[in-house]
DNA sequence: TTTAAAAGTTAGATATAGCAAACTTTTTTT
DNA sequence: AAAAAAAGTTTGCTATATCTAACTTTTAAA
């Protein structure tokens, strides 16, 4: 059993970074590491050995880096709160891909897992209900630079949201 | 003109605090700083002196505590996004309250300004759409719970959005 | 008005996480 | 296989933010 011991957001973004180098090369070379943080490659070593001793990553003096188990487990949960954020905040708030990839770095160390969760579900349910959709954020998108619409047009927009619910699930005609 | 320098999260949790007793005692205590955050008194003196020599707070060793100009403009806008946050992740992805503003303690620092007008668009966005609002929301309460509904439901759900709209905007009839 | 309690400060310690620079090991080139 | 370059490590330093414990100032009580 390995300790529940809370990491820094430091020991994640190792972690994180060791994730993707690892996918990339096989294993993490601590130079690699060391460019992906901006960080001098001795600050590298000393987090190395910090991690090695929480048994998250294999590390020997002079040797690759891979992560362990229980670091790998920890490195994918980080990385997909990361792109669940992202998602989130490209796709349905509107914020440009490069900065929400900032903002998804910072926040991923702040949520946790209950709260990444029902956003999950909030996009998916988003993405599946007919009241909402593409075609609702559209008009997300619509109401940030124009302010809100014309009532009459929200009649049409709701005839449209019906047609298309027909036009999707035929078998309701 | 002050400047610009980031903080940490930590002073800004500081000038996050203050505010709150300043608002409610008319000015702020050491011992209730510390006491608010869970630290020692120690602890709290030398950050007073971190925080007035960078001109956010006027302090005098003994003294009462009071945020500058500049103190009270960074944590209005720490508070805003605390409350902003708290909004959307209660009513909108269904947290509790108590965790979310665990949370929102913790996402108020890693958020920018940019994505906190945007997510303020976004929750006014979804309570004035007439595709959307608090009906929708509690459609997305019965999604978390009971998965998606059926298809006919939402035929059903498209007309009542119609109806509530055309309530809501007698001039339309 | 002296004294006790409360509030605030100081000093020295710890942990995290970074730096620069010197040094060692490994790898590559000649 | 020797020399040079690259990669990795070590050492000693810095900054932030906390702690504890001793000390000082202020406030309140006797």
């Amino acid at each position: 059993m390995t300790d529940k011991t809370e990491l820094t957001e430091s020991l994640e973004d190792y972690l994180e970074i060791i994730l993707k180098l690892q996918e990339k090369n096989r294993v993490a070379r601590s130079k690699d590491i060391a460019e992906s943080m901006g960080i001098q490659r001795g600050s590298v070593t000393s987090m190395l050995k910090n991690l090695s001793e929480k048994e998250l990553i294999n590390y020997e003096p002079y040797g690759y880096v891979t992560l362990t188990d229980e670091g790998k487990k920890i490195a994918l949960e980080i990385t997909q709160k990361h792109s669940i954020l992202k998602d989130f905040l490209t796709r349905v708030i509107q914020i440009a891909p490069d900065k929400a990839d900032i903002m998804a770095c910072r926040m991923e160390h702040s949520i946790d897992r209950e709260s990444i969760d029902k956003l999950v579900q909030f996009v998916e349910f988003i993405d599946r209900c007919p009241r909402s959709g593409q075609n609702w954020i559209n008009s997300f998108v619509e109401f940030c630079s124009h302010g809100q619409k014309e009532w009459q047009e929200c009649m049409e927009c709701l005839k449209s949201c019906e047609n298309r619910h027909i036009e999707n699930k035929p078998n309701l005609k």
